[in-house]
DNA sequence: GGCCGTTAA
DNA sequence: TAGTTTAACGGCC
């Protein structure tokens, strides 16, 4: 059989839908069978699948007991859920589409109608929507790209050209709320409450401008973007059309749960694919199944949980466009070919270190937490920490509390 | 407190 | 031949 993991994975994303799902599925399986990565999935898998064994027996003791008291909890919980709702603001999801491989089109035309990715032979960041047909998608290596699809043209990835385009349409965006807030550089929030009390358009009519700004600005790159009266709505509705389209919610509780009521668990941001597969194995497969379920969901799972879907499954999400969460760590990882000897580790951890005194550097950040993770060659990763009394940003710290946590693990085998 | 697993882009 | 990188959070012991 094959692998959950390695199988069914990506072929929700727009493009992938109507392709041959069982001969995808198949040729990656036949690359990948017998490769340590594969092995590592699998075991991964099977810990997945134990714990979803024993969630199903705990589940299948709860349902049969009197869950009234529960009810009642749950049932006070979506009231309070129902009273924050709030219809006041016009929030925008905006996501470039297929970014990267969009700007390598634009800058070479010959690659609009041929399959092609934009990433190396070890890893894909994005495939154009031919490409996609064959079942070639981000997250997959060049290699097994190339087995789907022997046409494929991979184009190296240039950052820099990436990073002007962001700039291009950050300045777009402020102009419609100066607040907005980028979630990668692809991809950002914007309340335009404040600029529609202004001007004299829709809520549709200022993002279709907004689109059309962005594509007269970049050179003709085209944008998707949700329209709702929070975050999380906004971002699930800029999936709807894609590409190159936008959908507005309307602002009423029966519009919001009727959007919901058939929307696949895997479209809420958090649930991906363990969280799908656990949820599944409770006959839970849309955001409608999921408020069927919440006695007991609040039952078998932690409250923090709970709390999650019961929001996610309502429909209730922030409006704090331009909140960002203060940075909490800095780290810089590399993967390399497998080596043994004490001194070369050693010496990668000397380069790594001095990478991680530049960012820190750049970022003015320092820390008195240091950990190290060690990805073995049958890709099991190994972490280990300690806290420092004193905080630490030198290449020579770094390096020094690295190496007393790597020598504690030599020699790897 | 420490480590592992999940998620996202 | 070959399966990334960075950051945050929750769960569990």
């Amino acid at each position: 059989a094959l692998s959950n993991r390695l199988g069914g994975l990506g072929m929700h994303k727009k493009g992938l839908q109507g392709l041959d799902k069982e001969e995808v599925n198949k040729m990656i399986y036949e690359t990948s069978k017998g490769s340590k990565f594969f092995k590592n999935e699998a075991i991964k898998d099977a810990a997945v699948t134990a714990r979803i064994k024993k969630i199903l027996e705990n589940y299948n003791i709860v349902k049969k007991l009197d869950l009234s008291s529960e009810s009642a909890i749950v049932k006070a919980k979506l009231k309070e859920l129902e009273n924050i709702r709030d219809f006041t603001q016009t929030i925008v999801h905006i996501d470039m589409d297929a970014f990267y491989a969009s700007i390598e089109e634009r800058d070479n035309p010959e690659l609009r109608t041929k399959p092609m990715a934009v990433g190396d032979e070890m890893m894909l960041a994005t495939a154009n929507y031919e490409a996609r047909k064959y079942g070639v998608r981000s997250a997959l290596p060049g290699y097994i790209a190339r087995r789907l699809c022997p046409q494929l043209i991979i184009v190296p990835a240039s950052g820099e050209k990436y990073g002007l385009v962001t700039s291009q349409i950050q300045e777009i965006f402020s102009h419609y709320d100066s607040t907005f807030n980028m979630t990668s550089m692809d991809e950002a929030y914007l309340n335009i409450t404040k600029y529609l009390s202004k001007a004299e358009q829709t809520p549709d009519e200022v993002v279709q401008e907004i689109r059309q700004e962005i594509s007269k600005k970049t050179g003709g790159l085209t944008a998707s973007a949700g329209i709702a009266c929070n975050m999380l709505l906004a971002k699930i509705c800029s999936d709807l059309n894609k590409p190159n389209g936008q959908y507005k919610l309307e602002n009423d509780r029966q519009s919001v749960m009727e959007l919901m009521k058939d929307l696949n668990i895997r479209k809420i941001p958090g649930i991906g694919r363990v969280t799908e597969r656990i949820l599944n194995a409770l006959d839970i497969n849309t955001c409608g199944d999921l408020q069927g379920k919440l006695v007991i969901i609040h039952q078998v799972f932690t409250y923090t949980f709970f709390n999650f879907v019961a929001r996610a499954a309502l429909g209730i999400g922030s409006i704090d466009v331009a909140f960002k969460m203060k940075r909490k760590s800095m780290s810089v990882s590399r993967t390399f070919a497998a080596l043994h000897k004490p001194a070369d580790l050693r010496k990668k951890l000397r380069e790594l270190a001095k990478h991680l005194e530049k960012d820190l550097a750049k970022h003015n950040f320092e820390g008195c937490h240091i950990s190290l993770t060690l990805k073995m060659t049958s890709f099991k990763l190994l972490t280990r920490g300690r806290l420092i009394k004193k905080f630490i940003y030198s290449a020579d710290d770094l390096y020094n509390y690295g190496k007393v946590i790597l020598d504690a693990h030599l020699p790897l085998n």
